[in-house]
DNA sequence: GCGACAG
DNA sequence: ATCTTGTCGC
């Protein structure tokens, strides 16, 4: 794997501000990525904490597609250097994450990031900063809201609202399941939303949860 | 100044 | 995220 840029080593919260301002305008809204038809690995991203929250862990998960079945995983550990800070977290967790990329021997075709995309104060969260890195595509599955405003969606299965934040749609609130809380969806990068929908349903079957999220959270917790 | 706030 | 058992509901 070779990324487009390095990952920002070292900066205070004001500095990887900047950074994050100057790198939003990098992110990809279209589709450049195989046709679903055509997608064969799909990955799930997630981070867990180990010793105190002193070591950070991230997993990847590459499933099949569309049958979700495991191919490979890689899982890296390393000192967490950053706290959290919200709007701040891919300092936090994306070191991480690309050495677990780094460690797999063919990469996915597109990232599920544990995270939000451009559902961000300045349109560079997790999912975004690990797709314009890696330029990989990817989708920010959130579970919880970072920003934005939405009206709620119908509770059955595939419902789905905007996502808003000062005059534009950041995302989608989804129900993957009925009756159960939604995800929070949005571009990551190389992805429009629409295909970021559809894709988050095609990987999710039984549980609220994608299964690619489902099998990196294992990886990196349980 | 007062809340909100991914994981 | 993490510290943690039982319990309510389908």
């Amino acid at each position: 794997m070779h990324a487009s840029a390095p990952h920002p080593e070292g900066l205070t919260p004001s500095e990887a501000i900047a950074w994050q301002r100057r790198q939003a305008p990098r992110v990809e809204t279209t589709d450049r990525l195989p046709a679903l038809a055509e997608l064969t690995r799909v990955a799930g991203v997630d981070v867990g904490f180990e010793d105190l929250g002193r070591i950070t862990r991230a997993a990847v998960a590459v499933l099949s597609y569309p049958d979700l079945q495991p191919v490979e995983q890689a899982i890296a550990r390393l000192p967490t250097t950053f706290p959290y800070i919200p709007g701040l977290l891919s300092f936090r967790e994306a070191p991480a994450v690309l050495a677990a990329l780094a460690q797999l021997s063919a990469l996915p075709e597109v990232l599920l990031v544990d995270g939000q995309g451009l559902a961000h104060p300045r349109r560079f969260g997790l999912a975004c900063h690990l797709g314009v890195l890696t330029d990989l595509p990817a989708i920010g599955v959130g579970k919880t809201r970072l920003t934005g405003t939405y009206v709620e969606p119908g509770q059955e299965r595939g419902a789905w609202s905007p996502l808003e934040h000062k005059g534009e749609t950041i995302g989608a609130v989804l129900r993957s399941r009925s009756g159960v809380a939604p995800l929070f969806i949005s571009i990551g990068h190389r992805i429009s939303l629409p295909t970021a929908l559809a894709l988050t349903m095609a990987c999710t079957r039984r549980y609220r949860l994608p299964e690619t999220t489902r099998a990196a959270h294992r990886l990196a917790s349980g």
